[in-house]
RNA sequence: GGGCCCGUGGUCUAGUGGUAUGACGCAACCUUUACAAGGUUGAGGUCGCCGGUUCGAUUCCGGCUGGGCCCACCA
């Protein structure tokens, strides 16, 4: 029968909401469960990755509601980035610039909601069980109060200190940029050997990508093995065009002799490797660019030139001195602005920072204790905290974004921070209170806002209510659980895991899950301009929200997944199977009362059944425990499908048709107790067909209004047995063969079978499951010899 | 360059110290009182390659190779 799923999910999608079946209840006596689930980018759009996590950190929800937990599954927007900034600017015609801070972040938070919605119904559209009355902003008033307050207490622990610093920097857009929001580009240039001399008439030969950085250049460095170069080491050259300026020879291993000349010019700032030199070799920083990108009074010639343009002149100035011996074209990789793609610059800055080095070894012995699933991506985190080499520059140098929360005193320059109470404030447009220790009362804000991790890095406290509400605070926190991405480890997770253990001393959470992916059918990133976006709501048209979710089930968490439609068909397929089996059995059972199961009046085949549901519920049950979602999902719809449809089903049809006898009464028992249980294993999955079925046909079973009120089914240990599972295998292998025999006969399966010749190892065993053969396949008489292995001859 | 993960029939995958699970696809058969978006059956794999441990390895160890990811990236 064609079953209308779409029809069938919105009608339980609406009965949820109506209900409230997922509304967390903070006066609940039950254990918490809380989630501390990623907030999309306020985008407007719901892609593959997104269902897929959702879905995933879904199963866990539900399972931990069945199992007895007060859920805490709550959903976030993340609306505080410079993306939605430029969204809402398009959208509306207008420039952030054009407003006062507060008043962008008003129009922001108007403006996405619109995109809010679209999401919201999207996320509601694959049956996820969030509550949404728990709904948070990254830019709304409780995360900015909450960001503001986590600054100030790090300030009240000597955490967070300002300094000037290396600080990427997009010429283009004037502001400092987070190494997340670097981008490789490969760009054709010129590399460049030049000669200098040294000041005892020597001649060193050094290449370069950069030779406009020359004003800046403040020393040579050499392999310490390279023997071409050792009579040079701490010798002084003469740098052109700086009026005579002099740098020395260093030694330096990061240095590679095969690359170039072997010998490199070291500017302050030509790339990241520049900017640790820098700073082992404690040389003067000479700064020749200026924050708008043009080169400044210390560039000398090429004052008021940007990098290009720089370029081009230096090389024609060193040319015609004749200090360039050699120009090759190169194609290499340069870090870009992910946004406009221009090259970015490093210049030094003032800038807030979080002091955290000197914990790095706490950071790792924390990770430790946390659950990690699975287990291998806390090495991801290992690496990257000991390959941290500098403090967290948390600030940015943007007008849309969460304020700091601070003042400097015009007259005598002393930090004045906002009070407590009065957050979350915008320093631009209020003042301080009181006035400055040296009298002044003339303040200048910071116009600096957070880095959007510093905020991000806080939504265990904002789904808490650290700011807002103690006793709730007190109650929730630590988080159970944090499932999100692994390409966000080192940011999220990380930054998250500091914050906490800074503001509460101990982990924000539990347990971690990791999850991966979603790739194209090839493995490759699924991305617009590639052209292979496979769109969950296409998904969900062609096969359902069960199917999709069934598909999200399947893969091991932690690893990137191709997209494969054909495991949404199969999806589908078991939700139809699913279905129409439980039609089945109300079918048969109607007329019959949901009595207890009698153990006196089961046939082999009902034992045997039953011991294997218990053992199904037994598995699907530890690997919940697990967090291992595709293990627990996979024993149960492989019982149900290859066990109990296949087989149980066809072997107790001639018992429960028509009037019943205590063997018909026992078998309907049996149908119904696997049909009952096995829905409620497959709740956290495929939802919507669960509801279905138990709405349907098991109304009187159920305790609440939903199946998903119900408890997740204990397995019943008196009910498994190595023996009954024993017959239950020779039952169908012997089923089986004869199915094979008519198959080969071309018959139909049901076709009658005057006498059946049946070889079996074990006679006496064959002898209980013979009745249930004959029942199954028409057989009217069975003829048992012994014999090495299973054999079957039928005679129609 | 450092770290991590993966390599099982055409495709995707489960799994285990004794040659292997399921799905999709493919072929044949079956209108059988749940299901034709079905059922039954079948073909198809030296479990990446090479060594080692072992009575025996797809499973454990080492190396190699291919793919992927994260980090550091070459002036």
């Amino acid at each position: 029968m064609t079953i209308d799923l779409h029809a069938m999910e919105a009608k339980w999608q609406g009965f949820w909401k109506k209900e409230k079946i997922y509304k967390f209840d903070a006066k609940s006596k039950k254990k918490a469960y809380s989630i501390d689930t990623p907030p999309p980018t306020v985008s407007g759009t719901m892609h593959m990755g997104h269902a897929f996590a959702f879905t995933q950190q879904d199963f866990i929800a539900r399972y931990k509601k069945m199992a007895g937990f007060n859920v805490f599954h709550p959903f976030g927007f993340d609306n505080n980035g410079l993306p939605t900034a430029l969204m809402v600017e398009k959208k509306k015609g207008i420039k952030q610039s054009m407003f006062e801070r507060d008043e962008f972040i008003k129009i922001v938070l108007g403006g996405t909601l619109e995109e809010e919605k679209r999401m919201r119904t999207a996320f509601e559209s694959i049956g996820l069980s969030i509550d949404w009355s728990l709904l948070y902003r990254t830019i709304d008033k409780p995360a900015r109060k909450t960001a503001q307050y986590s600054f100030l207490d790090l300030h009240r622990q000597g955490r967070v200190y300002q300094k000037d610093a290396p600080t990427m920097w997009c010429p283009s857009c004037a502001t400092a940029i987070a190494q997340a929001e670097l981008q490789d580009k490969e760009e054709k240039s010129s590399f460049v050997y030049i000669q200098f001399e040294t000041t005892d008439g020597g001649k060193i030969e050094i290449a370069t990508t950069r030779p406009e950085l020359m004003p800046a250049c403040v020393a040579i460095h050499v392999h310490p093995d390279d023997k071409r170069y050792k009579k040079f080491v701490g010798k002084e050259v003469k740098i052109p065009f700086t009026g005579g300026r002099k740098v020395k020879v260093f030694e330096n291993r990061d240095v590679d002799p095969e690359f170039g000349t072997g010998a490199v010019y070291h500017c302050t700032f030509g790339d990241l490797d520049d900017v640790e030199w820098i700073l082992e070799t404690n040389l003067p920083i000479i700064e020749i660019i200026n924050k708008d990108g043009t080169f400044n009074e210390k560039a000398g010639i090429l004052k008021g030139l940007r990098t290009k343009e720089a370029r081009k002149r230096i090389i024609e100035e060193l040319e015609k001195a004749g200090y360039i011996t050699k120009q090759e074209p190169i194609t290499h990789v340069v870090n870009v602005h992910e946004r406009c793609k221009t090259p970015i610059e490093i210049l030094t800055a003032k800038q807030w920072f979080v002091k955290y080095l000197d914990l790095k070894e706490d950071y790792i012995a924390k990770a430790e204790i946390l659950q990690w699933v699975p287990p291998y991506m806390k090495k991801r985190l290992d690496n990257w905290v000991n390959g941290l080499k500098w403090d967290w520059n948390i600030s940015r140098q943007r007008h849309y974004g969460i304020p700091f929360p601070v003042w400097y005193c015009r007259k005598c320059g002393e930090v004045i921070l906002a009070d407590e109470k009065d957050l979350p404030i915008d320093p631009l447009k209020s003042k301080p209170k009181k006035k400055c220790r040296c009298g002044s009362s003339d303040f200048v804000g910071e116009k600096d806002t957070f880095d959007t991790w510093f905020t991000s890095s806080l939504t265990p406290q904002i789904n808490c209510k650290w700011v807002s509400d103690k006793k709730f605070f007190e109650k929730m926190f630590p988080m159970d659980l944090r499932p999100q991405g692994h390409d966000i480890i080192a940011l999220w997770a990380f930054n998250t895991m500091v914050k906490a253990l800074f503001h509460q001393g101990k982990l924000p959470w539990e347990t971690i899950t990791v999850n991966g992916w979603i790739l194209d059918p090839k493995g490759k990133k699924m991305s617009k301009s590639l052209g292979n976006v496979v769109k969950p709501e296409d998904m969900i048209q062609k096969y359902s929200a069960d199917a999709l979710r069934y598909w999200a089930s399947l893969p091991v968490l932690g690893e990137d997944i191709p997209f494969m439609e054909k495991e949404l068909l199969s999806g589908k397929k078991f939700i139809t199977k699913m279905l129409n089996a439980a039609r089945f059995v109300e079918m048969v059972t109607k007329d019959v009362k949901a009595g207890k199961i009698d153990k006196k009046t089961l046939m082999p085949e009902d034992r045997a059944i039953l011991s294997r549901l218990n053992r199904t519920v037994k598995e699907s049950t530890d690997a919940f425990e697990r967090f291992e979602v595709s293990k627990a999902i996979n024993p149960t719809r492989n019982f149900f499908w290859l066990e109990f449809a296949d087989f149980y089903i066809e072997e107790v049809k001639t018992r429960v048709y028509g009037k019943k006898n205590a063997s018909g009464k026992a078998a309907a028992a049996v149908l119904q107790e696997v049909l009952w249980k096995t829905t409620l294993l497959v709740a956290p999955f495929i939802p919507h067909a669960a509801e279905e079925i138990a709405q349907t046909y098991f109304k009187k079973r159920l305790k609440g209004k939903s199946v998903h009120e119900e408890a997740w089914p204990k397995a019943d240990e008196s009910l498994i047995d190595e023996k009954a599972e024993e017959a239950g295998q020779l039952i169908n292998a012997v089923v089986a063969e004869m199915r094979k025999e008519k198959t080969a006969a071309k018959k139909p399966l049901n076709a009658p079978v005057k006498k059946a010749t049946v070889e079996v190892e074990d006679l006496k065993k064959f002898k209980e499951a013979e009745d249930t053969v004959k029942r199954t396949m028409a057989v009217e008489k069975i003829e048992a010899k012994k014999g090495k292995e299973l054999k079957v001859e039928l005679e129609f």
